[in-house]
RNA sequence: GGAGGGAUGGCAGAGUGGUCGAAUGCACUGGUCUUGAAAACCAGCAAGGGUUAAUCCCCUUCCAGGGUUCGAAUCCCUGUCCCUCCA
């Protein structure tokens, strides 16, 4: 959500800003509501003024023994206009608010120019990507050998899940330990365990909703509440470890909050039919280890340089070759102001792939959910700034170590910074 | 499964229909005093919104949502969460 003020007293820069993310701002709609707002809200409070004041006369009359028989006479028909003016109020109000609920954030000046993934910035490259001396597999055929069976997991629900069985199940679960141990050993996060089902308000906190119900997985609930009880399957744990601090005002001397949490994430992937179909690239539940901050204002692009650093950390380690772009304008999610993409190498597809995605949202989040600090320099409650990032997406991970780690017969490597997760194991086969 | 109690400002905690946005204490901020600090004393101290150049002023908010009433923290209904007792 972008600030009253602005969207108020300044909506043409809003404008030229939405546009350059390819976003058409319905001004004309959204300044009569506003102007009517005004007009109508005004009236109201005057009507209400004008109660408070009849009703405390009424009382001080009654403690006195006057008789209040006129003084009721006067008020009686005022509960009807209040009510009226009230409910239109009301209309306008939600209106307004769910135009303002479906603007997206503003980009970053420094956010380069672009319409669509091919204009986002390459920032740098690390590692070089292996010369194999025979044919890389992908990780679906490395997988068929190693207990990755799609076939079982389309059986039991569908396509784009997964069953792993064996060593690879547990080279998952220590790619998992591995980055949970390194971001709280070494980088300061609290590890953190949430919820998996999530109520709306979370989701309306972090952006996904009203605008993306689509990409969601919705429980069904039986009886007549269970429209407004319904939980939603978290597409990424920023949903349920950011809204920790919704509706809070936060201690300086806590600042900056910093969670590590590992989820599974579900996503239902409406609108990608035909993409990604092969594999573990795209499934409808993966696991991710998830990086999030809660900043002042002040330091949250230093933050999200270091959060991104946190996250390139596991891929060095790993010795994953890859590159950091700094996604377009027009490539930009909803809630975000900057974000980069850390894409790893892939042997099977000789191609960079998304990773990680680190992005700062700075008070486009903390404004839906209310979440603040005492400034002690102006003594006001101000929005804090929120910041996430993948670190990393676990699936994909797995999906990295499999192929860059392959060997001609097919057995992977165990990188050495898991080879003690893996009960010392060097290599799977 | 049954019976009861509770949810109030950063925290604790009063308040059962009217000058209650809310006593009091703690915490916090400023001041007096002090060589300095502490103590003591004095003063200030909720959030959101409207209007305004700004102040003033006004509106809303005592778990959430409905209702009764001229008027609700207070009464009624529904829900959520917490606690106690019984099985």
């Amino acid at each position: 959500m972008l600030e009253s003020k602005l969207l108020r007293g300044n909506i043409d820069f809003v404008v030229e800003q939405l546009k350059r993310r390819n976003f058409t701002f319905a001004v004309d709609e959204f300044n009569k509501l506003e102007d009517q707002r005004k007009v109508i809200q005004v009236q109201t409070q005057e009507l209400q003024n004008l109660r408070n004041t009849k009703s405390k006369a009424i009382g001080q009359a009654k403690a006195s023994g006057e008789d209040i028989k006129p003084l009721l006479d006067e008020v009686s028909s005022l509960g009807e206009s209040l009510d009226e003016s009230k409910s239109e109020l009301n209309a306008l109000q939600l209106k307004i608010d769910e135009i303002a609920m479906a603007i997206p954030n503003i980009p970053h000046p420094s956010v380069p120019e672009g319409s669509s993934e091919d204009d986002n910035l390459e920032v740098l490259k690390w590692g070089e990507p292996k010369k194999f001396d025979f044919e890389p597999k992908d990780h679906v055929d490395l997988g068929e050998m190693h207990g990755i069976d799609f076939e079982a997991a389309a059986k039991i629900s569908g396509a784009r899940f997964v069953v792993m069985t064996g060593k690879v199940a547990k080279l998952q679960r220590a790619l998992t330990q591995f980055m949970l141990d390194h971001h709280t050993e070494i980088n300061g996060y609290t590890e953190t365990y949430v919820p998996y089902l999530v109520n709306a308000d979370s989701l309306m906190g972090t952006g996904q909703l009203p605008k993306f119900e689509a990409d969601l997985f919705k429980t069904h609930l039986h009886g007549e509440e269970g429209e407004a009880k319904a939980l939603y399957l978290i597409p990424t744990a920023e949903v349920p470890v950011t809204n920790i601090v919704r509706d809070s005002i936060i201690k300086e001397s806590d600042l900056p909050l910093k969670f590590v949490a590992h989820t599974p994430c579900f996503r239902s992937e409406a609108g990608s039919y035909g993409r990604d179909t092969r594999g573990l690239i795209r499934q409808h539940q993966f696991e991710k280890v998830e990086l999030v901050q809660i900043s002042k204002p002040k330091d949250s692009y230093d933050v999200l340089e270091e959060l991104t650093a946190h996250a390139e950390g596991i891929l060095k380690l790993l010795e994953l070759p890859y590159r950091k772009v700094t996604l377009c304008t027009g490539d930009l999610g909803f809630s975000s102001a900057k974000t980069y993409d850390l894409e790893v190498w892939l042997p099977g597809q000789s191609a960079y792939r998304e990773i990680s995605s680190c992005s700062c949202f700075e008070a486009f989040q903390a404004r839906r959910m209310k979440l603040r600090w005492k400034n002690p320099a102006t003594k006001e409650s101000e929005f804090l700034h929120t910041l996430n990032g993948s670190g990393l997406a676990v699936g994909r991970t797995l999906v990295a170590v499999l192929e860059n780690y392959q060997n001609a017969d097919g057995s992977i490597k165990i990188p050495k910074v898991l080879q003690s997760y893996m009960g010392g194991l060097t290599k799977i086969k």
